[in-house]
DNA sequence: TTGTTATTTATAATAATTCTAAACTTTATG
DNA sequence: CATAAAGTTTAGAATTATTATAAATAACAA
């Protein structure tokens, strides 16, 4: 658990300027004990809440995406019409619960890699990740 | 490859009314050798090219969504501004191209089905997916 | 300090998608 | 085959997420 000034130093590291907002916007997404999965809204909510106070919108914007460059944040493929935020930056794999719409993180200890046989030639393999979808068996898949 | 009284039939047995327009999508979107991974405005753009016809943009939405419900295209999971839809339904992974935005369709042979060791209880898996991101290597990860 | 550069902000602009309600089609039934 | 009921299509309006803009402010380096 990282405190602010440490956050503070994390941040000029990277080149970006600690900001009062920034600062604000890493307590509430990294002074926690689990996994936060977020819409930029949920976030602004989060801040709104927790620390009561407004960061402008566009700033909420600016910093989630300054953040994913710099590798603090991860962007989740789910359909949906919204993105999703992950502040576990491991490789990781998803089970997304189609009743509930919660996103529920696992490793290779619950899902195990899999093993990529053949590569698109003359590219890097970036990343890979497992999305498995669940719903109680009644449930219509969508 | 299927004639167009056969999507007719095939419509009417999902009860789903055989219409002009919908005949049509189907023509586009399933008259095709290969898998056709597209957006709502490529299609529509398709419609207007292949047949020159304009079929309004709601229309393609709705049937898209009707086409989806009843099991005759996917949507895919990619970080995106839009969905993408897959005419191919089957069980099968993708590669992700981030320097051309291409998606690459690829069986268990190419990526071998990861093994799920644990589920969430009282939950049915309905579908398991992988998505491998790739670039050039001088590429920076987005 | 002071000047430069980065950041924040409210607001406007854009773009994808959904909603609405009237017109039109398809289908079932008498 | 006439007709009514139900399902579809449509243009356009409404909504929503996201990005752009440009002026005001804050952080930093000299």
């Amino acid at each position: 658990m990282l405190k602010n000034t440490e956050f503070a130093d994390k941040l000029r590291f990277s080149g970006l300027r600690p900001t009062k907002q920034r600062l604000k916007i890493c307590e509430v997404l990294f002074k926690r004990d689990h996994t936060f999965h977020f819409t930029i809204n949920d976030l602004a909510k989060n801040i709104s809440e927790q620390l009561n106070e407004k960061i402008s919108l566009a700033t909420v914007y600016n910093t989630v995406h300054a953040f994913k460059k710099k590798g603090y944040l991860k962007e989740i493929s789910i359909n949906s019409d919204k993105s999703y935020f992950d502040t576990n930056t491991t490789s990781h794999h998803h089970f997304f619960d189609e009743d509930t719409n919660e996103l529920i993180d696992c490793d290779d200890e619950v899902i195990e890699a899999p093993k990529i046989k053949k590569n698109i030639s003359g590219k890097k393999i970036k990343s890979v990740e497992v999305l498995v979808k669940v719903a109680t068996d009644y449930h219509n898949q969508k």
